[in-house]
DNA sequence: GGAGCAGTTGGTGCA
DNA sequence: CTGCACCAACTGCTC
């Protein structure tokens, strides 16, 4: 057995080439080892069928692959994207390429860690080397947690606290230009179909052009991601000034950076965006954490590692860390929302967006978030994080999940009597109601003054602005100031049963701490807590 | 162990 | 327009 042996790496995140320091050990390998060289990107068919994606961020993940494939020509290789899931697909490939080594980065999702859990075995099984790097973090969760005494940081400031005493890993150079010898050689199959590594179409990926915004406001890539990020970073002032609660949530053109699509895919370095916002301001008076720009890079940080060791995060029943509540079903109110049909202009508007451009802002997340659960529609929030999983382009596990919890004050953020208005909220950054005229144009003639209400205007006014409420825009689904104080109530009962359970099954533990333990995991954690 | 404090971004009404 | 008390009162962390 005399053939060339191959290396592998495997993209999945950190669809980029710069700080990434997998790729450059595969690149660096391969040339030690006069070994062929293969980056590859899996498309598992199969993922298509479970996860929620819309064809907006199909088509993000399309474009980012496209450019990755560029930016690796360049380097004098290119991408391999094989067709087909990792279980099936590397025995087959060990054997057919004789791989000796693959490199990858380590991502904490759940799917994620079993998927890469069943690589290593076969690895082991087929004698390939594997070589882990901690790169889409800025901080590695499991120091961050080991650092924090064995388990995660729970709030923003103790995270800030316990990150501020770990090393920052600065991003890595680009890898070396790939050498000629270690362009594989196609074998006899590989040459019959010239495109079968080639970046799928959207075609393939099953993404239904009618769903497709007109133009991408936010192409994917990592071309693009840097091209934005050094754009935004040049705005020092803006950049040092940064304070999110004080950026708009319906202004007609992002108030933030929209670097988050770019960051969720890996197609920009967080450790890169973060030592260039220091960079920024070095010198400089700035805002801080949390509002500040670093402030939110670091909310990325914190959702991360506590998503890491948390077993369901994204789901209520047997989170240990969500507030249970009895959240009701509501098809229709559901329906409602997650089409911008609910009455309420300022939440239709944000769900349109949402829908169309696969963005809005973090503060239209809140208001769309709140409305959906403890605010007014009393709907668990798995079914917001699913909605939003479809739509957003920079839908990402661990903070879709962790600001959801959030929002609907089931974990992190307990000040649940801290309710958003649909009406009022929207008008202190838009009083003219011109985001509501933008995404929703049935209301275009509706004036500043009740624009957020139009339930308010009377019939004969409604037919001069030219449409009419029940008719052309829906009747508001529910009375907010109504609702808002059942639901503040029920609220308060789920806090207060809460309560009275933890203290209930504290009392269990004292009596026999033996028979609880083994009982669930959950308990086992807090009786370990303790002592 | 318990009191006191702080918590990325609420709304309302009044001075 | 801005600042402030009030609404009713949560949790995690600190000392």
């Amino acid at each position: 057995m005399s053939k060339k042996v191959t290396v592998i790496h495997w993209f999945r995140k950190g669809l980029r080439v710069h700080d990434n320091p997998a790729l450059v050990k595969a690149v660096d390998e391969a040339i030690n080892r006069k070994a062929y060289l293969r980056p590859i990107f899996m498309l598992d068919p199969g993922i298509i069928k479970w996860m929620t994606v819309g064809a907006n961020r199909w088509r993000f993940l399309q474009e980012t692959l496209a450019d990755l494939d560029k930016n690796l020509r360049k380097l004098n290789t290119r991408l391999y994207v094989v067709r087909g899931n990792p279980k099936e697909l590397f025995p087959q490939l060990f054997e057919k390429w004789n791989v000796e080594l693959i490199t990858f980065e380590h991502d904490i999702e759940p799917y994620a860690v079993k998927r890469d859990q069943i690589l290593l075995k076969d690895a082991e099984k087929f004698n390939v080397e594997v070589m882990i790097e901690y790169s889409h973090t800025i901080f590695n969760p499991e120091l961050v947690i080991k650092k924090n005494k064995g388990s995660a940081p729970m709030t923003y400031q103790k995270f800030l606290s316990v990150a501020s005493e770990l090393k920052v890993p600065p991003p890595v150079d680009n890898p070396n230009k790939v050498p000629k010898s270690c362009e594989p050689e196609l074998d006899d199959t590989e040459k019959k179909c010239k495109d079968c590594y080639d970046v799928p179409t959207l075609k393939e990926m099953g993404v239904n052009k009618e769903e497709l915004s007109k133009t991408s406001k936010f192409p994917g890539g990592e071309t693009e991601a840097l091209r934005r990020m050094y754009d935004k970073m040049k705005q020092t002032d803006y950049i040092c000034s940064f304070e999110k609660p004080n950026t708009s949530p319906n202004s007609l053109e992002p108030s933030t950076t929209v670097l988050s699509p770019y960051l969720k895919f890996g197609a920009l370095s967080a450790r890169l965006f973060y030592q260039e916002i220091k960079q920024a301001y070095k010198g400089r008076k700035h805002s801080q954490p949390p509002v500040s720009l670093e402030g939110q890079v670091i909310w990325r940080e914190f959702y991360y590692c506590v998503a890491s060791v948390t077993a369901n995060f994204d789901q209520m029943k047997g989170n240990r860390i969500c507030a249970q509540i009895p959240w009701a079903h509501n098809q229709s109110y559901l329906d409602a929302w997650k089409h911008g049909a609910t009455g309420y202009p300022f939440i239709d508007a944000i769900m349109r967006q949402l829908k169309q451009e696969g963005w809005i802002h973090h503060l239209g997340r809140h208001a769309v978030a709140c409305f959906l659960t403890r605010g007014d529609l009393w709907i668990n929030w798995e079914e917001g994080q699913k909605v939003f999983e479809e739509y957003l382009l920079d839908a990402d596990w661990a903070l879709n999940a962790g600001n959801w919890m959030w929002l609907s004050a089931s974990a992190f953020f307990h000040q649940y009597f801290r309710v958003y208005s649909p009406v009022a909220f929207g008008k202190k950054t838009d009083p003219q109601g011109l985001y509501i005229k933008k995404y929703v144009p049935e209301l275009k003639n509706y004036p500043a003054g009740v624009i957020y209400e139009p339930w308010k205007v009377s019939l004969e006014n409604q037919k001069k602005y030219g449409c009419i409420i029940g008719k052309d825009y829906p009747h508001r689904i529910v009375d907010h100031d109504v609702v808002m104080k059942e639901n503040l109530a029920k609220m308060k009962a789920a806090y207060a049963k809460k309560n009275s359970d933890t203290s209930q099954s504290e009392k269990r533990k004292a009596e026999s701490p033996i028979a609880s333990s083994s009982k669930k995991k959950n308990s086992v954690d807090k009786y370990f807590k303790k002592k």
